[in-house]
DNA sequence: GAATATAATTTTGAATTCAATATCCAGGTC
DNA sequence: GACCTGGATATTGAATTCAAAATTATATTC
């Protein structure tokens, strides 16, 4: 006899929590325009309860901002909100890089270190989007090594609000190559399960991402 | 002419999220126990529909668990959850007190150093009660004076996770002195705009805070 | 013609209603 | 007596309905 595979049931607000924070994020919904809630549910096909709900949520989450009697609308993701941010993802990240080290198994750090050795193979042949992939990958497993559910949760919550702003920015060769020789570091501190240093490296890294976001941001306007 | 005074109309689910809380945190629900709907709104005299959006709130909060088709109920902090919790905190407060010392003004110095002087004074008369007001105050202080709301947010939501928690370890005399002289260096830190130093010392409070916290429930089984 | 006031429409907020699911209990079977 | 089965009851999930507020459109005055 096989699994059990039990038929995954879920309430429709939470459906709705991930169409429409995707639809946000994807800018499917630009940032700060209006929702209509009318307009939505007509869309999803659903009533306006658990729509109302899920807005609720990701109005907590950050993604949208209700005003009383007003509705709805995307949350506008402004320089300041992404210069808070990544601080804030750097000293998460650091600690979690910490963890990593004492909690990691070897096999952990040995799939780590291979994704890593694979993305450094995607950026010398130039290919951006799996190289983009695969960076995301080695920070989630660098967050799941940590250990630490609560840490995870606050980084994922972050790292979602940063995502756009992420894809608009096409980074430049030279943070690219920037990027990459931070991630040689980043490895090497992990492979010797170095937490303090690789907790230092992943903070800086974060920071050096976020001035390259800043710069891009100037360029653009 | 005097102020607007513009007259504070919340929805009705933002005063649920906040009343509901409050009675999971001061433990009139207490942890673990099942929430129903039906009792609820009758005690608050509203109808579902707004509670539900606040238990949906309150869910991702992390103070309710919800059960698809099986309803909501206290989530339970477990001695996993505080002991994940501490670390990130501190990675925060960390990061809160190195911006403190970098953005925060003169008068906010010193009036921080006053809160402290003033703890001090109840922790010479042994006065708990105004002392950890106090402690949260400064605390709250420190993260407003890192001019980082998304941190603030980040670190008040934590906080109030594991609040309850806090509550009921009363500690000992040997600890609250220690934490006392912990104080005095963060003052110091601080005063002197050390920020590198004040983070240090304030990670390894919350720490220390921990492992109090943890001894505590030890004792208590 | 601009500005204000007023009426109509739309949209949000909350209560109610209906449907689906789970829980509880009695009866039956081994 | 323990375990399953089926149905009554209660609870949750979602749609609908009603009420209140905001927005838009229209009319009126200066």
């Amino acid at each position: 006899m096989s699994e059990p595979a039990a038929i995954p049931r879920r309430p429709l607000h939470a459906e709705l929590v991930e169409r429409v924070r995707t639809m946000i994020v994807e800018g499917e919904i630009p940032a700060g325009e209006r929702i209509s809630e009318k307009e939505l549910c007509a869309r999803f096909a659903v009533s306006r309860t658990p729509l109302r709900e899920a807005l609720k949520v990701l109005a907590l989450e950050g993604y949208v901002i209700l005003t009383p009697n007003r509705g709805a609308s995307a949350a506008a993701l402004t320089r300041a909100d992404l210069e808070e941010a990544f601080p804030v993802m750097g000293a998460l990240e650091a600690l979690a890089g910490e963890l990593a080290c004492r909690h990691a198994s070897e096999e952990e750090v040995r799939a780590i270190l291979a994704l890593h050795r694979e993305m450094a193979a995607h950026h010398t042949r130039g290919e951006r989007q799996p190289y983009f992939r695969l960076n995301e990958r080695i920070h989630l497993a660098i967050a799941e090594a940590a250990r630490n559910p609560t840490l995870e949760r606050m980084q994922r919550s972050l790292d979602g609000r940063v995502r756009r702003g992420r894809y608009q920015a096409n980074i430049s060769q030279a943070r690219w190559d920037q990027a990459m020789a931070e991630h040689e570091r980043i490895a090497d501190a992990l492979s010797a399960r170095d937490g303090a240093r690789l907790a230092e490296e992943l903070r800086q890294h974060l920071l050096n991402k976020m001035h390259a976001l800043s710069d891009k941001l100037d360029e653009s306007g």
